[in-house]
DNA sequence: CAGGATTTGTGAAATTTATCACAAGGAATA
DNA sequence: TATTCCTTGTGATAAATTTCACAAATCCTG
């Protein structure tokens, strides 16, 4: 279990891998080899065995990984056993899409607390939560110990947000917003850029003359 | 203007630049310089440059980049000056949300039809278009030659509804369910891991106990 | 219990990606 | 025009990531 220096790509690929082995849980099986498990991701074998070399031994040679202790340790290893606490910062269509959205839920992050910085909204109940100011960022998810956010409103004014959950004590960030946030070096973000997405297709796909 | 081999990582920054220049752009600003670019990206200058010249020679010593032409040239390089008609495939809380989303009509992205499996949903009107019955994606897209799927359905119909995209003869899809979808080498398809980056977030705080 | 079949964990090699560092080109000023 | 100041494009180097290949460990079967 080495504190080493695991390759960023290799934490990427550990969601991966504990969606996987969940659904291999579900239909049953109680072991699962490297083999199977990297042409399930997409990915060679022996990167899967590098990869959760980094967190421990947890295979056994001839037979391969104990599917639900290798999910229930990942599950660990990434701080999912516990639930998480967050703050969403914009309750627009994506904001209210993402706080009805049960993969969130049942990967344990509650969202406890909502705002908007629309007159038109605030006060307004989604979901049985009630619609904050945006000016009141700092001292709710301080008072509720809130440690994670999600941004939802548009570029101009996340940096402004983002200033109010740092102001907070906020430690990670997940910024839908096409900017980059300027952050101590105390908190984490975590962009998800949707645009990029869609316009890295369209490269691919005009690169070989298909659209 | 090497079609030799451009790295995927340098693609992905692409669309970053692109909207940088946009905001550089507004300002008023006519030229840039990879430093100034790169600061602004969180990136190197040489990486930068480099990126760049993959596509061609923009830049002039002393002086460094043509704002405007520079954010041409990249719009065409993705393919992005000319609008592309898109398929949405579940008219869920997030399949609704991108329909709303002006982020993907500004570059382009014109969704054109959408689909649900939901007998409550077909037939009934969202932001203009009928919802149609999945069972009709392929005959409806080689109709309207739509090249683009977005998929906002969970996994378990993920699979079939991308069959019947790829039926239709669709070239690239943006998927949102997590699951490696299983498609023809002439399909493109990029994946867009919410819960992922949440737990990426997740992981970075716990081992830092900020969790 | 022996022998064959698997599969892990891991050094070494290969590949990919990022950074350094600088010659050469152009701008700006006097 | 000469000089100074920047900035590009790029070869060389460094760092990160992936893949190969195999000894050692364990399972399974007869």
């Amino acid at each position: 279990m080495e504190n080493y220096k695991i390759p960023k790509k290799s934490v990427e690929r550990l969601s991966i891998y504990k969606r996987i082995l969940k659904g291999i849980m579900d239909a049953g099986f109680t072991t699962v080899s490297s083999r199977e498990l990297a042409e399930m991701a997409g990915l060679n074998s022996a990167q899967v065995r590098k990869d959760l070399v980094y967190f421990g031994q947890f295979g056994t040679p001839g037979m391969g990984y104990h599917v639900s202790i290798l999910h229930r340790t990942i599950t660990k290893i990434m701080g999912l056993h516990k639930k998480i606490p967050v703050a969403l910062i914009g309750v627009g269509n994506l904001g209210q899409a993402l706080l009805s959205y049960q993969g969130f839920k049942e990967r344990g992050f509650i969202i406890e607390s909502i705002f908007d910085n629309d007159r038109e909204k605030v006060g307004k109940i989604k979901n049985g939560l009630k619609i904050m100011d945006e000016r009141n960022i700092s001292i709710e998810i301080k008072k509720k110990n809130i440690r994670v956010g999600i941004i939802t409103i548009p570029s101009s004014a996340a940096q402004s947000a983002a200033n109010k959950l740092i102001k907070g004590g906020i430690k990670g960030i997940l910024n839908f917003a096409p900017i980059e946030l300027k952050v101590p070096s105390r908190t984490t973000v975590v962009n998800v850029a949707l645009c990029e997405k869609l316009e890295m297709l369209s490269y691919y796909l005009s690169k070989r003359k298909l659209l």
